[in-house]
DNA sequence: CAGTTACGCTACGGGTCGTAGCGAAACTTG
DNA sequence: CAAGTTTCGCTACGACCCGTAGCGTAACTG
């Protein structure tokens, strides 16, 4: 985060050992007590690390649970190429909602975005470590679905203008409609949801594009 | 919440004044401190009330933010009818978008979805006194576009059975999506996103009734 | 070697938690 | 009105966690 390593500094490094084990801790612990009761204290211990020591790398418990969080995110980015624009949305719904699924990953995720909504730089954070990635996936099956003809290509100014729109529309009806599905509804996301969903989503994109030209 | 109003109990009442003024501060509250730093003593310093009176009333912080919540979702619940499909969904797209931009509402209300991804009890809660009776609003619009002939009506048993599903797929979409635009994305919801969303679920809408009878 | 930085450990003041105990206030019943 | 019941405000308390400071030691650099 803060030392670049590029510049060579004296002295005894920071064990990366350490910071993994912190992360894994966080993570852990997290997923045990939520974030109300997690104590940084408990996340030492459990890292066999000294409580100062995790003070000196994070300012606090947000930052140290948006890494631990985005370290997960890593992992999880590929779109696989399913043949058509509606299985590439299927596939990455389920996908989504299998993170969401692991305990760890739900309590994190809602719980650093609970505390985004008053904490401005932590929202940016969030939005560069974990949102700016996955918006990546949009446009990479938006492009994919275009070389296939699924979508007509942008032409025309206003066409070009839109686009960008149609993509974070995309993106949050996708990410939003999950999240609120497993988290507020607490019902699950299976194959037959996931495809209601696909199939929404790609009707209603080509409405999208024929409704734009009036 | 406990004291059923129909069994007389003798002694001293309750303070209904007391119950309003600590909701209230509770939102103030809430609004300027955030979750983490949430004290319920202050909360009583607030509501002018000692604090083993709000021991007294609710178990934690938990409870006594989702009744906190759910105070402000009883106003913000009707539909009006603006003519068509589209125009109510963007109608109900922006008020809730407005809802959610009140910093005191963004807060709680992302503050126990969090708290409920490890508490059932909680969820259980939030189910009660906020989801459902959202969804209740989705099923009036879907009935006004049928009576309006712009959705068909169910006619056979499969078609009846896979109703629910869609009003709940609609009812994740929507909320899923405001929440996502205005709590992860951090872009305002104006009437151009709404107008946007509301086209893409009209036209989907109608796709996912023929694509049923296949 | 000396110089520099990170580490583990201990200890501390400060704040919040949730509870207990008390006397006074409010309301019901006889 | 008097007795019984429940709530209220207030104070005090032990327990826990926070975040920091100080110290001696370990690891790495020149």
């Amino acid at each position: 985060m803060c030392s670049s390593p590029t510049t060579k500094r004296t002295g005894r490094p920071r064990s990366a050992d350490a910071d993994r084990a912190i992360l894994a801790a966080t993570r852990i612990a997290l997923a045990e007590q939520g974030w109300g009761r997690l104590t940084l204290g408990d996340v030492a211990a459990r890292a066999g690390v000294a409580k100062t020591t995790l003070y000196r790398r994070w300012a606090g418990k947000n930052e140290l649970v948006v890494d631990a969080m985005a370290a997960l995110f890593e992992e999880q980015l590929d779109l696989p190429d399913l043949g058509s624009l509606e299985a590439d949305i299927r596939g990455v719904v389920l996908r989504f909602a299998e993170l969401l699924n692991r305990p760890e990953t739900r309590t994190a995720l809602m719980a650093v975005i609970a505390e985004a909504a008053h904490d401005d730089a932590l929202r940016v954070r969030i939005r560069e470590a974990i949102v700016d990635r996955q918006k990546h996936l949009v446009v990479l099956g938006r492009k994919r679905a275009q070389e296939r003809g699924e979508i007509p290509p942008e032409d025309g100014a206003a066409d070009a203008a839109a686009g960008p729109d149609r993509d974070n529309l995309i993106f949050d009806v996708v990410a939003g409609a999950v999240v609120h599905r497993v988290m507020v509804s607490s019902e699950p996301v299976d194959e037959e949801w996931a495809g209601r969903l696909a199939v929404l989503l790609v009707v209603g994109l080509a409405g999208l594009h024929t409704a734009q030209d009036l």
